[in-house]
DNA sequence: GATCATGTGGCACCCAGTGCCGCAAATTCC
DNA sequence: GGAATTTGCGGCACTGGGTGCCACATGATC
């Protein structure tokens, strides 16, 4: 009717991430979605995704419908709690990534806070896998929780690109975009090959496997390195144990090169 | 129709994409399917997409509610009413693609299909772009069928890398994956930047300038060679007008490097 | 002890999506 | 040409996710 008086009953779901982390009534709250989180699983994984009722969760979890509505906002964000939290982490090392550490090594990093996620319960994780590949809602909903984290790097390194290497070109948008999507899709792969494999061995050093392959596959083994041009026409860089890349301007002398070249491999 | 028995009352939205496509029945329903999309788009625009009941859209259309979910999988569809068929004509590219081609090139004319379906109308383009922005169900939704373009690649990509010059190695899954993953992301850059701009301008060009840029901070200028090895030590390629790209295993005869490298810059 | 905030239960309600039936027009078969 | 069959549509009824609102209990605050 009349909104002349009283805010007071209009906030659902309001600050609870925020502030008094640690009351009381904060931890209760997280015992109650754990335990929501926990029933809804439960119940997934015995009747099904879609033959499983709100009604049938909350009922489980010794609650009425109303209250899991308090806690998740929807059905499907019962089965992937943590997405929300964890983008938060990705996003807080971001911010405090050493400002000496490579934007993309830093991303790297960030993703890893995901990777940590589902590592964290290979088994929770890889039942919950097993739901995502039959339930279509499900895979467009991870799909849509993965390209949040995309979003998130794709905005770091678009604000860190141009302090290096790249001179701000009007590129710069585009290679941000396609190397946060190059992290992600790497690390999609790899969780996904140890999910299928039950969820067994050591996924962080896949991960970082995979990151040498990206790595080395793309071209930011220069990374350390200012851009190449007239005053530096080249540079080497690692792309894996063996292999070396040089990249030279056309018009580079060639002892230049040479010498560039050289020197890499004295190191080596 | 070889089965005997009736199926007859069964099947909803049964094979009307195969078989009879050129009846007059079903330029019928084409027609019927173009003026509920337009209906819908009508009111999304106007009222916005959450405040449009379905009920609202086929009375628009003149119809009953349940026709529309006879020619809709759901409400979202139809905003997206082109993206089953573009992705039909997607695969269709890959397979029809000559043998010759790298199947990077083959998969970039691929995601050109789905460029094309925007770019064919691009005020409708724009006025969807601008609700795909406000409402998360259809960000989530147009995420989600990005997704399976990218899918569609990387499972092209992958059955394609072994007969050149991969050797088949452990990590083409993941190279595959990557690639498609880049490509599409490079479409999307492309696509959002012109949809931004209001649909003006050559968006065909710009795409190709895209994937130009990525092959080049990419590595696949490398591709019509053979793998770096023990046999092949070291390799060569253009990456832009100024700059030579050369890859070597560190433990290459260092006068054969730059055999290749003077070889390069000599064709140059 | 009164006050206020917060979590909860319990409704009523909206709306997307589905199954089912009946009907009418179109198509096919005899 | 007329009967049988198919096909598309209207019109239900129903399920189930999600929301708004109110009442009530508990617990913290002054």
């Amino acid at each position: 009717m009349s909104q002349s008086a009283k805010p007071s009953r209009t906030s659902t779901r309001s600050d609870a991430p925020v502030s008094a982390a640690s009351t009381k009534a904060a931890a209760q709250r997280l015992k109650m979605r754990r335990e929501l989180a926990s029933a809804a699983m439960e119940l997934f994984a015995t009747k099904g995704y879609e033959a499983t009722t709100v009604d049938e969760i909350a009922a489980a979890a010794g609650v009425a419908r109303r209250t899991f509505f308090r806690h998740f906002r929807s059905k499907e964000e019962a089965i992937f709690p943590d997405h929300d939290d964890t983008l938060v982490r990705a996003e807080a090392v971001l911010t405090a990534a050493p400002p000496h550490e490579h934007p993309l090594d830093t991303v790297c990093r960030g993703i890893k806070e995901v990777m940590r996620m589902y590592a964290a319960s290979p088994a929770l994780s890889v039942e919950r896998y097993r739901l995502t590949r039959e339930v279509p809602a499900l895979r467009e909903r991870e799909i849509a929780s993965v390209a949040r984290y995309e979003r998130l790097f794709t905005r770091y390194l678009l604000g860190h690109f141009d302090e290096r290497e790249h001179a701000g070109g009007s590129d710069d948008p585009l290679l941000a975009e396609v190397a946060a999507s190059a992290v992600v899709t790497a690390h999609n792969h790899v969780l996904r090959r140890w999910l299928r494999a039950g969820g067994k061995g050591d996924v962080e050093a896949q991960l970082d496997h995979a990151f040498g392959i990206v790595r080395s596959a793309f071209g930011w083994g220069f990374a350390a390195g200012a851009p190449i041009s007239s005053e530096r026409p080249a540079a080497t860089a690692r792309a894996g144990d063996d292999v070396l890349v040089a990249v030279a301007r056309t018009d580079a002398p060639l002892n230049e090169v040479m010498r560039t070249i050289q020197q890499a491999l004295k190191e080596a």
